[in-house]
Formats: structure tokens, C-alpha cells, sequence
DNA sequence: CAGATGACAGATTTCAATATCTGTCATCTG
DNA sequence: CAGATGACAGATATTGAAATCTGTCATCTG
């Protein structure tokens, strides 16, 4: 574990990353990253001042990995409405994987998530802000109908709430929810079109 | 408090709103409803098998009262439209006055629905049962198109999740959630139409 | 002297002993 | 004898003492 590379933020990153998943959130401590890492806990608090700021580090990463691989879609050369359905599956998709392929990780992301709203938010923020722009481009074909793509971008990420957010983890494996699903997403595409 | 009034499955009842009312959903015990009303706990026992059961017929007792209030909107006389939007701003409002007039109290029965999920289950039954009702009317007078309402119901409760899901009540009391409604009941009932 | 260390104080968590609660049932009472 | 009681066993919750963790900083080392 000790190897002899310079101790940087991103290696105390990845280290934090193995220890939750080791350990769970509950029981990841500071003293763990910085046995994991082959240094004193003190040299962890160099480069991180907080705990609270070490997580918080950890969560942005695990967000941004979503939001770069949603950001795909919302570059590429499909009709504005494809692109809405594949952006709205792509993240239902994403977030399904993530909790029913290793529940265990994903409760600790859960908490992790719940103890830093700020980085949450601006995860948010980046993702109803590529929602905008599918919609700005919908409105310039003539696609979609919306005086204001901001709050339409807001209120297509809060409809389909049910299917990305986290608080509703335990109902994504259940049977009957990809119509469910499908019947939202049909919803929410009629009510922008033009 | 030991009236000698006969001691009703009702009574049992409404004593034990009052103790989960003072002491909360953790603390309230089935000693504690026992003597508010003067008896043994024995003889709460029966009247109700198990503390589970009691707790589960409060909870219902709860959940009927926003239930049968929305019903009398369905059977009204109003078009589907306005029936929709009143229907849902009324569920809103329900919710976001009983988490906001007495936090603790929507705490302690949030704790409760946690806990009784099937009694959850009939409710939400109930109600997209209801939202159903108004579909239907709204397909038959031309005004809505879904080739299968009750599917449709269940996208629009899914839809607005944020805004009657007490998992969101934090946000209920954020500045801009009238607007963020506002804007999902739109795009909701735009989705909707014929 | 830049960067790492580990002893330390106060905060938080763990754990086991203790107390309380749930659900049952033999007994009591009107 | 219908309905209520309260003692009881096992399950659950509370509590406080002991252990661990967080964050700091004077000291050390290459």
C-alpha cells in the first residue's frame, strides 16, 4: 500500500474511495485513508482540512463520473426529442445500475450524498443546466414549445424524480417499473412538444 | 382521563393519536396509550393483536382523511382539466400544510407510513384510483388522450412525487416551490391533453 | 525549511449492564 | 362467564463508562 509516489490530493482521493468501500460510510475514519496510504493522519488533514471536506472530495467525483457521461448525449447530432428520451433512459439506466449492481456501495454514495447538499446541488445544477440546452435546441427546431427552458428543464428533471433520485433506490429493481417509467417519460415528452 | 365510557376499537384509537401527538413515534408505547385511557395494556391487547396493528389502523385513519377531502373533487362538477390541477394542488396542499403547520407531528407519521407500507400501498391505490376517475371523464369528453388511464394516473402521481412524497417535505417550505409545481402541473397536463 | 509525524484534548462512538416494553395467559371480578 | 388484570419471559431500548476518532500543533527529519 505504501508505495513511494508523491502524495497527492487525487491518490488520497482514490484511497478514501477503497475505504468506503471497504468499510462502509458509517465506519470510514480519517485514521483508515491515511493507513491505506502508508502515512499519519496528520499528513491526510495537509491536504484535506476537514473530514467533512475530504467526503464532500470523494462525492463530487462520483457525481461528475454521471454527469460527463450523460453530457455525451446532449453534444451529439440527434432530433432534440431522441436526445431527451436517451439523456431521461441513460440516467434512469445509470442510477438502476448503480444501486442493483452493488446495493451495498450505492447506500454508501446515499449517505454520503445526504451529508453534502452543496455538492449535490450543483450536481443538479449541471444536470438540469444540459437539460436546458436540449430544450433550448427543441425550441429552435420548433420541436418543443416553452417560454422559459430553465424552469421546463426543472420541471422535467423534477417529474421524473421518481427514477433518479436516490430516495427512491429500493423501487428500481421492483417488477412493473420500466413502464412506469416509459409512461412518464411519454408524459413529460408530450407536455414540451410544440 | 379513565371515563367509563365502553372502550371502543375508536377510542384505542384516538388515545393513541394523542400519545404519539406528545411523546412521538419512537416513544409511544402501547403502557402509554393503556393509560391514557385508564385500563391495563392487557386489555389494549384486546382489542388489537399487536402494537404493529394499532400503529398501522392509525395511520390509516390518517391517510383517509386526505383521501375522502380529494374525493369530493372527483365527483364534482367542474371539467377534467380543473379537476386535475385542483386535485393535484390539493394533495400538494394538504401535504405541505401538515408537514409545515406541526413538524413534529408529520415526523411521527412519517415514521408511521415508513413503517406500514401496505397501508401506504392501499392508499396510493386510493388515490391514483381517483386521478384515474378524472381521466377517464377527461378521455370520454375529448379533453384527454391515453389509451389506458390508469396507466396515465400513475405516470401523473409519479410525476408530481416531489410535491406529495414526504420524502421531499424539507423542500416544501423552499423558496420558488410554488413555482417549480406550477410548472410541473403544466407540463403534466400539457402531456395529458387530446 | 517543506513536509511529515504522533501526542493530545475534546467530540463521538461502542458496548455491556440495566431498565423498559411487548405480547401471553392464568387468575380475578362484577 | 365476559371482560379486565398484572405477573412474567423474551425482545428492545437506555445509559454511562471506556474506547476510538477528529483536528491541532509543537516537534522532527531529509
Amino acid at each position: 500500500m505504501a508505495t513511494a509516489a508523491p502524495l497527492t490530493p487525487e491518490r488520497i482521493l482514490e484511497a478514501t474511495e477503497e475505504v468506503l468501500r471497504r468499510h462502509g460510510a458509517a465506519k470510514a475514519t480519517v485514521v483508515d485513508v491515511a493507513r491505506a496510504l502508508g502515512v499519519s493522519h496528520g499528513t491526510v488533514y495537509r491536504h484535506f482540512r476537514t473530514k467533512a471536506e475530504l467526503r464532500g472530495a470523494v462525492t463530487k467525483r462520483w457525481l461528475d463520473r454521471t454527469s460527463v457521461a450523460l453530457a455525451g448525449i446532449v453534444t451529439g447530432s440527434e432530433p432534440p426529442e431522441a436526445k431527451l428520451r436517451h439523456w431521461l433512459a441513460g440516467l434512469f439506466d445509470a442510477k438502476q445500475h448503480k444501486a442493483g449492481d452493488d446495493p451495498e456501495l450505492f447506500a454508501t454514495y446515499t449517505v454520503l450524498t445526504e451529508e453534502n447538499g452543496d455538492v449535490v446541488n450543483d450536481h443538479i445544477a449541471e444536470l438540469t443546466g444540459q437539460l436546458t440546452a436540449i430544450i433550448q435546441q427543441g425550441v429552435a427546431d420548433g420541436d418543443f414549445a416553452s417560454p422559459d427552458p430553465a424552469l421546463s428543464a426543472r420541471a422535467v428533471f423534477d417529474a421524473t424524480s421518481r427514477f433518479h433520485d436516490p430516495c427512491y433506490a429500493p423501487h428500481w429493481s421492483r417488477p412493473g417499473i420500466d413502464e412506469a417509467f416509459a409512461a412518464v417519460l411519454d408524459l413529460t415528452v408530450r407536455g414540451l412538444r410544440a
